[in-house]
DNA sequence: AGCACGCCGACT
DNA sequence: GTCGGCGTGCTC
């Protein structure tokens, strides 16, 4: 009886997102899961098969045969294939997009490459070694090669050239490839930690989640303030996932931007913890990979994509900081990590932990009474820092007030007064200000003329250093103009604040401070951020400067003090998520001050002292936050008491994108109409975008609200579809719980 | 994704 | 008359 293999090519389209049959050449072994090379019309394809058996269902002459696996084992494990197929509904996309994410890219289209070194051994053995430097005592540099050797094979690289080329004539030595393991630079430390000893609050959430273990899986959200010691309940649940034989994969938002907690785990898991993320080199993301894939290695730390490690028996699946909007994929498919963590951690019986200081609303309502148990987390609370440590004190200073006493400087009285105090004592304050560059637009005083990019559509912001105007989202660059290019007056201000000015005006104001700067720009190059985490952890800087990537997870003793130069500055984002954000962030950077014996201390400065998000981020209260907000969302009809999706359509003709957009309003609104729907939906509305340029093309949406309990589903599929026909030169791309909303 | 086939405009 | 534009369709 003939085998017929199903595969999925690997080329993403949708006209190929379905299976192709191949027969199985007798003798060939092929499983479900396998990579496997086959003829594909002119070419050969690579593809993943999916099934095997005795079906053909089409015409038996059109079938071929395989020509045979990539590897020699499947490279996608059974129970990613399912996961891959429930993301293929989930997401919309291509089976084979979601298949791409299981094994790191140099594995495919056959680039995989061992990286090898050319190493020497040593063939003779001491006696002949022996023999050969008695009788040959002017070959000094072969001597001492042979001796090298006899403590255990080298590297050729490091070796005499001419000293190993006549040793290997005499067939002395020899030469050999040898594959090796690269390990990545932040799993090279080799200190190792005891566990510590936990607090009753840590003790009893721990203890829930490893008799949830036991018992075959339960989810949980554990809300814990600032330095209340989460990464050391996640740590026990491993340690008991490990104890019964099983495995754990812990999601972090960004590894770059936590070494800390890799060099944690790596302390304390040793060669068994794995990091998987983008900023790995591609031979270190498929050695760890491997590692992960045989079993070597049992605990992963990783980003986003990690949640796809090739992982058998887990025990435990982590999201830390699960508020963190990174978790989100922004590219095909746009998948949300914490959405496959929670079905991946249920298809195989492992416990699923959110922690989080600041939970997302839409997790924090999952944990409240009433939910049906299929979308029920259960909630841990840690509401004290570890060792009696108090929350730092935060004091909220109007601007406003500042402005008006004559005070035009990003530091108000207070902070001035505060941070000088702080570096006197010799200890290290954190400043936050939520912009890069130095100013963030650049206007005529004269005609209110504002610069802005001209192949988007958005101001552009001063860079200092470069004396440059910047476009922060196509990256385009000018000079910054001497008169106004509207109406010729030479009076050009530099408005608003970013990490450049503020780290300009600290150096002004401060001779203590010896100031690092932490954002996109002076993080570019490899290995960046640990470099200036690492001049300001031995106290080399004791001011660091810096965005977002400065206020999560960061864990110094000496910071007694954080500034939060600007804490409206994203409050008024057209975003219906703003006040949430502003409240995480807040919360989050006041945070990094007091985590040692010191205690802490955070100036938050805004210009709206009376708005919500900033006042309950200042008296640290989450629950009355989360109060407000949630019935903010539900009187608004916001997520999570609606579901948003939208088509995003973009292209250089203003007017074809125009049109596109509404004719499928049109469509859609037929198809509503049609479906019965028209009942589950809030709004639906084909709108310019709020950023209507970009690189050069218009934008516009369509836009879709619809009630939580609505066929939302039905409805995407449907806006996928008229997506995937929108008319050429336009680009058309479906977001369901779009990022951002621009 | 590629690559072939196929039907309408400007070129030696 | 041909070369070549990229629209449509197919790949087991």
């Amino acid at each position: 009886m003939s085998r017929y293999a199903h595969v999925i090519v690997d080329l993403s389209a949708d006209a190929l997102d379905k299976l192709f049959t191949y027969s199985v050449p007798e003798g060939m072994e092929v499983a479900p899961g396998q990579q496997v090379a086959a003829p594909f019309g002119p070419r050969r394809v690579e593809g993943f098969v999916v099934s095997v058996d005795d079906v053909c269902e089409i015409e038996p002459e059109k079938v071929k045969p395989l020509y045979g696996p990539v590897q020699g084992y499947p490279v996608v494990l059974p129970e990613l294939m399912e996961l891959a197929d429930w993301m293929h509904g989930r997401y919309l996309c291509n089976l084979v997009d979601a298949l791409r994410l299981m094994i790191p890219a140099e594995m495919r289209g056959g680039r995989v490459r061992e990286k090898t070194r050319r190493m020497a051994r040593l063939v003779w053995n001491a006696e002949q070694v022996a023999a050969f430097e008695a009788g040959n005592p002017r070959a000094a540099k072969q001597a001492e090669l042979l001796r090298l050797l006899s403590a255990g094979d080298a590297e050729t690289a490091r070796l005499n050239p001419s000293a190993l080329k006549a040793l290997r004539g005499k067939g002395a030595v020899e030469v050999y490839e040898s594959e090796l393991r690269r390990t990545p630079s932040a799993l090279k430390s080799l200190e190792t930690a005891p566990d510590f000893a936990l607090m009753p609050g840590q003790r009893r959430a721990a203890e829930q989640i490893i008799a949830a273990m036991d018992a075959g899986g339960g989810r949980f959200l554990l809300h814990g303030v600032t330095g209340s010691g989460k990464t050391e309940v996640y740590i026990r649940c491993i340690r008991h996932a490990l104890e019964m034989g099983k495995g754990a994969i812990v999601l972090v938002p960004e590894i770059a931007l936590t070494p800390q907690m890799v060099r944690w785990f790596h302390a304390r898991f040793g060669d068994s913890a794995a990091v998987l993320h983008s900023g790995l080199s591609a031979g270190e993301r498929y050695d760890e990979w491997r590692r992960i894939r045989f079993g070597e290695a049992r605990v992963v730390v990783g980003a986003r994509s990690a949640i796809f490690a090739p992982m058998e028996d887990i025990g435990a699946v982590i999201v830390d900081e699960e508020h963190e909007h990174t978790y989100q994929s922004d590219s095909r498919p746009r998948y949300d990590a914490r959405e496959v963590a929670w079905h991946r951690a249920a298809k195989c019986g492992a416990a699923l932990v959110f922690g989080s200081a600041t939970p997302s609303i839409s997790s924090f309502m999952r944990a409240m009474p009433g939910v049906r148990p299929e979308n029920r987390l259960t909630l841990l609370e840690l509401r004290e820092r570890v060792a009696g440590r108090s929350l730092p004190e935060v004091e909220l200073i109007d601007m406003r007030g500042e402005f008006e006493r004559g005070n035009h400087s990003v530091f108000s009285g207070r902070l001035t007064a505060a941070l000088g105090e702080c570096l006197e004592r010799g200890e290290q304050a954190l400043l936050f200000i939520n912009r890069r560059g130095h100013s963030t637009f650049v206007s005529c005083r004269k005609c209110g003329y504002v610069v802005k990019c001209a192949q988007c559509d958005v101001s552009m912001t001063y860079h200092q250093t470069e004396n440059q105007l910047k476009c922060h989202y196509c990256g385009a660059t000018m000079p910054p103009p001497k008169t106004c290019p509207q109406c010729g007056s030479p009076y050009i201000k530099y408005f608003g604040a970013g990490t450049q000015k503020v780290a300009e005006e600290a150096k002004k104001l401060f001779p203590l401070a010896r100031i690092a700067r932490m954002d996109i720009d002076t993080t570019r190059e490899k290995d960046a951020h640990e470099r200036i985490l690492g001049r300001f952890r031995s106290g080399e800087a004791n001011v660091l400067i810096g965005t977002q990537m400065i206020a999560k997870g960061l864990d110094f003793p000496n910071v007694t003090l954080v500034g939060v130069v600007a804490a409206d500055s994203t409050l008024n984002l057209p975003d219906y998520r703003s006040a949430e954000r502003t409240f995480q962030l807040i919360t989050q950077v006041a945070g990094r001050a007091g985590r040692a014996q010191k205690p802490g201390r955070a100036i938050v400065q805004t210009y709206d002292p009376d708005h919500y998000a900033i006042k309950l981020a200042a008296a640290q209260d989450y629950r009355a936050f989360y109060r407000r907000e949630s019935a903010f969302r539900k009187s608004a009809l916001y997520p999570p008491f609606t579901s948003i999706a939208r088509v995003i359509y973009s292209g250089r003709d203003e007017e074809a994108v125009r049109a596109a957009a509404q004719a499928d309003e049109a469509r859609m609104n037929a198809f509503l109409d049609a479906g019965g729907l028209r009942a589950d939906v809030v709004q639906l509305k084909a709108v310019e975008a709020p950023i209507s340029l970009l690189r050069g093309e218009h934008r516009w949406q369509l836009f879709l609200k619809m009630y939580f309990k609505g066929d939302s589903e039905a409805a995407c599929a449907r806006m996928q579809a008229l997506a995937e026909a929108a008319p050429a030169g336009v680009r058309a791309e479906l977001e369901v719980n779009p990022v951002n909303m621009f």
